[in-house]
DNA sequence: TGTTCAAATGTAACCGGTTACACAGCGCAC
DNA sequence: GTGCGCTGTGTAACCGGTTACATTTGAACA
């Protein structure tokens, strides 16, 4: 950490002024008169001074560093997310940590407290579901934090994000009102997270809507997509549609029914979830469901900027999620 | 920064020891009686005693965060080689602060100007090229930094990655072998890439070996390869093999394929970069070639710990790469 | 001319750790 | 018994900022 870079005192000492009014300068300036400031300045940039920011940090009691812990960053929703956040704390002064949980609890927790022993000022979650243990380390430190990727007006924590369930079920309606009657869900590990599940649960409350409405779990990836596609397919499942929870399971689904020479929409409709960016691309086009990762980064870090600065308390945020029709999806008449 | 933590005080106060007894237990623990040292840890976890991480900062003059620099997250290779620096950091004890550059030089110097003022420690960069201001920045406070997705032993700076312009070169050979003379090398912006430079000019290189081998730049996207293998179609370019130099262009040129009715392998090849995770599962499965970033992000990360502990120099590192031949590369006889 | 007040700047305590150095106590050799 | 060395612990200076409070200066005003 800039050992070799001047302090605040080399400034000083150059200016002929004292270290208080180095700091004035240095940080927004009041009552500093104008003269003394362009000097100041001056004999900054001469000396490339940059603040240490561990001894700011120990006075100040804050970092303006902001950690984020994510299950992975290898889906490319939460790279946007991540990439939303940063760029949004960037902006504002501020930076990011990150940690990488791999959808484990314990892993969770051992990662928070390491950013928490860095000096993180706040914390971003993914989903809602977290150990104890954590939550309490939080608010005993009284750290600000926010889950993401969901929405729960009835959570005490505020959450930004969007609501899983109802969205899972227009995503179903849209396929009951195609005509479609036999419909093959596809999802990722429930245990790993609590979104899938709530799209799940989503789901299933309107399985009276249909003759058969079958849940599948998968490995997230496009490899388990088209396993588990074309597995179904294989068997002769029989499915009219697959709503794939995610466009990367959609993409294997894509891949499976090139495989088993079923054509799209054709021979079976697949919708995804996501609308990554390539989901526009692929042959046909995918119908899926926009969700706003970038918009959802942006959201959170301002918030929790505004928070750190205003202590303005963070609040629950329902981010707009809608249904992008393209070509993958039949209408059956 | 935990307003409401317990201080070293607090412990000492607790135990009826000195802070100096306190700090050694608490690392690493030289010359402290065991039974001393039992109190101790006791009444840290009694009080719940985070260090605060600023003033340990402050003193020892390291902050154990590391910075990385890359381009985008939104690209999987990216995405895979920042889980991996997290991991390994991790594991030693440090934390990643990451920035997103988008490619531009401007905003990578401001990055890293914020992030020196937030106090990294050592620093990762993406590629070669950079700016001077920034170089002279890190080289006049002494922070190690380290270039990746470049291997280079006639550089002056550390640098961690492949051979890009030989894997190229690999690459053009491979499709020679198999009988392609009309080569189309589809590739992203080689403003924004040096290493995309690298791969063009070693492919170049070998141009000779070519009836035709035409260069094509386009956004690096599916819509981007789609866009572009989809013009050549059009225009009847005659290539027998398209060589993306990156599996997201690849994927494009599928989609291209799939769109102008032609057949992968039997009417044209593709050929890939990356290795990504579908690479296997497309249809055809892509031919391409393996890039170790996970390993990439596994060997910097190791590296640049080492050279913060131990001040070892850090050193040029080679990693292994090679072809993968899967179905999409066709043999012409 | 003396008083009052605001603006500009300085002084020094403080944030919470680390660590060089001092020192006490003890065992051991001579 | 003296001296030496080793172990375990305490003392206090220091890291480099920030900021409450003190001080100086000069203008305005009675």
């Amino acid at each position: 950490m800039s050992r070799l870079g001047a302090s605040i005192r080399d400034v000083a000492r150059e200016t002929g002024l004292s270290t208080a009014t180095i700091s004035r300068v240095v940080n927004g300036g009041t009552r500093v008169s104008e003269e003394t400031r362009k000097r100041v300045l001056d004999a900054c940039a001469r000396l490339d001074y940059l603040p240490n920011p561990a001894a700011r940090a120990l006075s100040t009691r804050r970092s303006k560093v902001v950690a984020a812990i994510i299950p992975t960053i290898e889906h490319s929703v939460f790279a946007k997310f991540i990439a939303a956040i940063e760029r949004t704390l960037g902006l504002r002064g501020y930076s990011l940590v990150l940690a990488i949980s791999n959808s484990d609890e314990a892993e969770e927790l051992a990662a928070a407290r390491k950013l928490l022993g860095m000096g993180a000022d706040a914390f971003i979650l993914s989903g809602q579901t977290h150990s104890g243990a954590l939550l309490n380390m939080l608010a005993k430190r009284q750290v600000p934090y926010a889950h993401t990727s969901v929405w729960d007006p009835d959570s005490t924590c505020p959450t930004v994000g969007y609501d899983n369930a109802g969205l899972a079920k227009e995503a179903v309606k849209h396929l009951h009102s195609h005509g479609h009657r036999n419909v093959a869900i596809v999802h990722g590990p429930l245990v790993e997270s609590d979104r899938t599940q709530a799209r799940c649960d989503g789901a299933r409350s309107l399985h009276g809507l249909f003759d058969t409405l079958d849940f599948f779990e998968t490995p997230l990836s496009v490899a388990g997509g088209k396993a588990c596609v074309g597995r179904t397919l294989a068997d002769g499942g029989g499915y009219s549609a697959y709503l794939c929870f995610s466009d990367v399971l959609a993409l294997g689904a894509y891949f499976a029914c090139a495989d088993a020479g079923k054509r799209i929409p054709q021979d079976v409709s697949v919708m995804g979830f996501d609308n990554l960016d390539w989901a526009a691309e692929v042959v046909p086009p995918l119908t899926t469901i926009d969700l706003p990762a970038f918009g959802m980064g942006e959201a959170v870090g301002a918030q929790i900027v505004e928070c750190l600065e205003t202590n303005a308390p963070l609040q629950s945020q329902l981010l707009p999620a809608r249904i992008i029709q393209r070509g993958s999806v039949a209408r059956l008449t």
